[in-house]
DNA sequence: TGCCATAATGTACACGCGTACATTAATCGT
DNA sequence: ACGATTAATGTACGCGTGTACATTATGGCA
């Protein structure tokens, strides 16, 4: 592998105008620039990226930190594959490098080492939850001022970089829907109240039935995980209770997916028996039988912005040492309406 | 950020001490490993990756070469998604880093210089296809003994290490058991051949009609792109040819749904005016309606395969300097009887 | 006790690059 | 023509680790 000093040998020059050839820092002669250049060309150089991170004390890389998630095929799940490619895409038009973290189930994870460790220069956290060790994990990551991102879960640390969506509002807008077209006895199937968006639904659902004057029925809502499975095993309880439900609200379209299933195999006729709202406009949710009012989140852009905002914040640390601005984006959802909410 | 020295002196040892004890090489006594231990823990130190990978020549990491695919979010899509969790499941228990690589669609891709700018140990290179440009890529990767695999597609290459799905043999099954059921008039709406997969799916639609006895109609045979659009885009020429077709077999999910949907669209009823077979037994193939019969393909496992005996192949040079086995998977697929091929 | 094998540890340097600082070359204004 | 700038390049060192080799302790055995 040639390196540095043959470049500069070859081209007459010193390893340090060959570096800086290369990194395009200082005035140069044009027609050194060119011997230099020609000289790496002759014979194959590149930069050895290794060295140049253990140089600067950078190693280029973001990570994203994946959750794990029992039994689930994590990447073909359309809220973590939808960020991971925006993630991706920015990632990619930076220069930087992508850097996959996978929480290890067994043991409680030290966000700081991986900085401690220089493997990466920022994190993106997918699937963070409000559990008490991921919080502490999460707080002493910011009480260290390290560079890194939360998505889509809130937390009361006040330097905290987070990126959203405003679930609240889609929630609301998605049983409002519900509301509008005459049906009052409305379900909630959620999934678990740990994640905040969980929790944010909820306060969505409330507030669009509060709204309209329909009291709250505790024995209408219903908790699953976000998988198929947990929305199919609702099923039985949903249909128990169909003769109080005209409409259910259904915390992600995967759910929904598997609650349809179990209630066609239970007998019910959809949309007629039960109108439904699900969540995220899925791929999937155009091509299911009735296809599905959904609420859209614009994942790929979430992801998207956090990368370049925390990208952003990290450069803009280089040059100045005024604190960085806090990344605080909430953005917004948009409801389809497809035949499973009735016609 | 505390190193290896401050470590050494708090221990009262050398600093090539405390890199055996945290490298766990070389006898050492038990007293001293503790006393580095214990310094360490107290220093909050922990091993610098990228100084260590500087040091060691590796980088520890393993590089995921995905394609540009216009339009689409890559991880949305079974195929990659899947493929992406296994090599995820693999990297991840070898302690090794997973580097996802994204190809830039406007300029040619170097393979070699990942290895060059030591960025990577070893790639693992998807959505591969037989173009020009690539091939001869790959083919240079190859020449130049590079540790990498290609992912289910075909080099003619003697020293490639491909980790595939028999595609003929599942398009065979497909094929037959349309045949089995007592459809003779069979299209086939393909992926693009310069995909190998796509070819060899060809072969295998073509060795189930020749053994039939079915001659083959070239008017029968359409192409996409494996996008769900490009299957909607194809219902048209289908609906057209309906009169001399009884069951199509389609080369992915995503564009038999695609396909569904369009023929719905045309008044047609599925699956009595058309039996179809597909390919991947994606999630989606469960709750589509008719659900779809499809050939099973276990991406997954193939991610974790190539990974596993990628890394090995590397463990294994550092050892030995025998030229490493080649790697040469083939792995068998599985139909998946549904609704949409009748019943 | 003295010798040797092996255990345990220390010394010293390489790895390839970025960059602060030193030095030399070119340019400009008067 | 000569200092004062600024351009252009060179020198030299640090970054933190792995590891070959040298050195010193330890224990076994005759």
């Amino acid at each position: 592998m040639t390196n540095r000093k043959e470049v500069a040998k070859l081209a007459g020059v010193s390893e340090a105008t060959v570096s800086r050839v290369l990194n395009g820092i200082g005035p140069m002669k044009e027609s050194t620039r060119e011997r230099v250049l020609q000289a790496a060309k002759q014979l194959n150089y590149e930069l050895n990226a290794v060295a140049s991170s253990f140089a600067r004390g950078r190693s280029g890389n973001l990570g994203v930190v994946l959750p794990h998630v029992p039994k689930v095929h994590l990447f073909s799940t359309y809220y973590f594959s939808e960020l991971l490619g925006g993630i991706g895409e920015a990632v990619h038009s930076r220069g930087y490098g992508l850097l996959l973290l996978f929480r290890d189930p067994t043991s409680v994870y030290d966000y700081v080492s991986l900085y401690r460790t220089q493997r990466v220069d920022a994190c993106i956290i997918l699937g963070s939850s409000a559990a008490e060790e991921e919080k502490q994990a999460v707080h002493r990551l910011a009480d260290e001022r390290l560079p890194f991102c939360v998505m889509d879960q809130r937390f009361d640390h006040p330097l905290l970089n987070i990126v959203a969506a405003d679930h609240e509002q889609g929630s609301y807008d998605a049983v409002k829907h519900l509301i509008g077209k005459g049906y009052r006895r409305i379900g909630f199937l959620n999934g678990a109240p740990q994640y905040s968006n969980s929790r944010d639904r909820m306060a969505g659902y409330r507030r669009a039935l509060l709204e309209a004057g329909i009291a709250e029925d505790d024995r209408l809502v219903y908790e699953g995980n976000y998988s198929r499975t947990s929305g199919r095993r609702a099923a039985s309880r949903v249909h128990r209770d169909l003769g109080r439900l005209d409409a259910i609200f259904v915390g992600n379209d995967r759910m929904a997916i598997g609650l349809m299933q179990g209630l066609r195999e239970l007998g019910c006729s959809l949309p007629d028996d039960l109108k439904i709202v699900a969540y995220d406009d899925s791929d999937a949710a155009s091509f299911t039988e009735p296809p599905l009012t959904t609420v859209r989140v614009p994942f790929y852009e979430m992801g998207r912005l956090a990368t370049d905002r925390l990208l952003t914040q990290l450069a803009d640390k280089d040059k100045s040492d005024a604190p960085a601005a806090l990344i605080r984006e909430k953005l917004p959802t948009e409801l389809v309406i497809r035949k499973s909410s009735g016609n």
